[in-house]
RNA sequence: GGAGGGGUUCCCGAGUGGCCAAAGGGAUCAGACUGUAAAUCUGACGCGCGAGCUUCGGUGGUUCGAAUCCACCCCCCUCCA
């Protein structure tokens, strides 16, 4: 990717949602390399799918020679961002944002590498935040602010506007502290363009104009489109919840998972959002797809790619070796080794004790996670839905679960491999 | 401080004494169909294998019986001061 192409591509995988000079963006970005900002706050223990967007983003700036700087909010995050949240959010601890921002750190820090020309930079905003005091906070930065043009930004609109809501003090200051950033930030490293999400157009824009009065400089700001399906229901979440970065919450098997089952209304979009595959290769893969009956490459292509920038080859590796093994028919033919392979590869696993094996298979695979509840394995049970080692349980069988793990239907001695549905599965190894 | 409106099961949102585990929609799960898609149709959707148990901001009352009535309390919103 050359310098020259970076806006153009933006623009040809649907990233850029406004631009602050819609005219001049593409020259302005072209004339010399910049340095460019995202800011993460810490609202968890782990940033989720919904982050990867802007922090692949900051990684195509420095693919095309641009200066990143990934921030974390320690001090926003203390705050709590009202951008079209629909209610205020209570506050979390100091002490626990501030273990949240070391592990954003690290997560972030394996997407941006941080040597050579454009070596990216970490920042966080606490470190110019916490030692402003109040008066001194209210007089250089406040005073550039107006209500007028704070409470007339569409972000806060139905908070201040819609009846059953309202906003703090405190989160309607959101939006000057993180224009400090970027004043900060312009004034620290010359940053001169912040990105983010589209919901931030308001805090960004807010941040122009404080760099403009406090530093008499002229920054610009980008966002990036929400990432929606087409069908309309909400990205980035199953039923087991949010898809997450780490591993610890997120198994790289999990997480392949979730891209494997992206709609084909949605694959070629997420191919062009979320993977450094070239448009005009994802185009031809389109193609190629639509020519062809049956099964799109696209999803693979695109659970492949995601799990690998985000899990690494390893984490790859492992989703791939459970995918294979438990979506190939076969699974008859795995060896001892193979099935413990898996387990340690994150497929979901549990050892049970055969004498403490529960009243019911209900509860056994609800214990497991299976299931939300013993309704929901009985719903399964009554159509057939749950089999172990291949042989369908039925709804008699729920009140003897050891015969149906006997030994006698252990592959190599103790393994049940126990699925529920099409798409879930359980390792139980019976000792 | 005053006046008014509101807090219902994951979300939205009905429900004003028994027919209410609580309408409807969304989300989610499972089945059929498929490609581990989509759309569609079907079933489930507080917990429990079950008898049954626990819910409608909180506490305490009235009543044979309350999400629904009363008292007090907590929280949210609007307007006034």
């Amino acid at each position: 990717m050359t310098q020259m192409g970076l806006f153009t591509d933006l623009k040809a995988r649907g990233l850029v949602f406004q631009t602050t000079n819609d005219e001049h963006f593409d020259a302005w970005l072209s004339e010399k390399p910049r340095t460019v900002y995202c800011g993460f706050d810490p609202t968890a223990d782990s940033l989720h799918i919904g982050s990867l967007v802007p922090l692949l983003t900051l990684k195509r700036f420095q693919h095309a020679g641009h200066t990143p700087i990934a921030l974390v909010g320690g001090a926003t995050g203390l705050i709590g961002d009202p951008s079209f949240k629909a209610q205020e959010r209570s506050l979390n601890t100091p002490d626990v944002v501030a273990g949240w921002v070391e592990r954003l750190r690290q997560q972030m820090s394996q997407f941006l590498s941080f040597d050579g020309e454009a070596a990216a930079l970490m920042a966080n905003n606490l470190d110019w935040t916490a030692d402003v005091d109040v008066l001194t906070f209210l007089r250089d930065v406040g005073k550039h602010f107006s209500i007028n043009s704070m409470i007339a930004k569409e972000s806060v609109k139905q908070r201040i506007e819609r009846e059953g809501s309202g906003i703090s003090f405190t989160e309607f200051t959101y939006m000057i502290l993180q224009s400090f950033d970027f004043a900060e930030l312009n004034k620290r490293f010359g940053c001169e363009l912040q990105i983010g999400g589209s919901d931030q157009w308001g805090n960004i824009t807010g941040g122009i104009d404080l760099t403009r009065r406090m530093n008499g400089n002229q920054v610009q700001g980008l966002t990036l489109p929400l990432v929606t399906k087409a069908d309309g229901t909400k990205f980035g979440k199953t039923e087991s919840g949010t898809i997450w970065l780490d591993a610890a919450k997120t198994s790289p098997y999990a997480f392949y998972q979730f891209w494997l089952s992206t709609a084909d209304a949605d694959v070629y979009t997420f191919l062009k959002y979320f993977t450094f595959i070239s448009v005009s290769d994802i185009d031809s893969l389109e193609r190629a797809d639509a020519e062809r009956d049956g099964r799109p490459e696209a999803q693979r292509v695109l659970a492949r790619e995601v799990t690998r920038l985000v899990h690494g080859d390893e984490g790859l590796e492992a989703a791939e070796r459970i995918t294979a093994a438990m979506f190939s028919g076969d699974e008859a033919s795995l060896s001892a080794s193979d099935l413990a392979q898996l387990s340690l590869d994150g497929l979901p696993s549990s050892t049970v004790a055969r004498e403490a094996m529960p009243e019911t298979l209900t509860q056994l695979l609800t214990d497991a996670g299976l299931a939300a509840s013993g309704k929901q394995v009985k719903d399964a049970l009554g159509r057939s839905a749950v089999s172990i080692n291949g042989v369908a349980i039925s709804a008699e069988n729920n009140a003897d679960p050891s015969a149906c793990f006997a030994p006698a239907r252990a592959m190599h001695g103790h393994y049940f491999i126990t699925r529920l549905g099409k798409k879930k599965v359980h390792l139980f190894v019976v000792a």
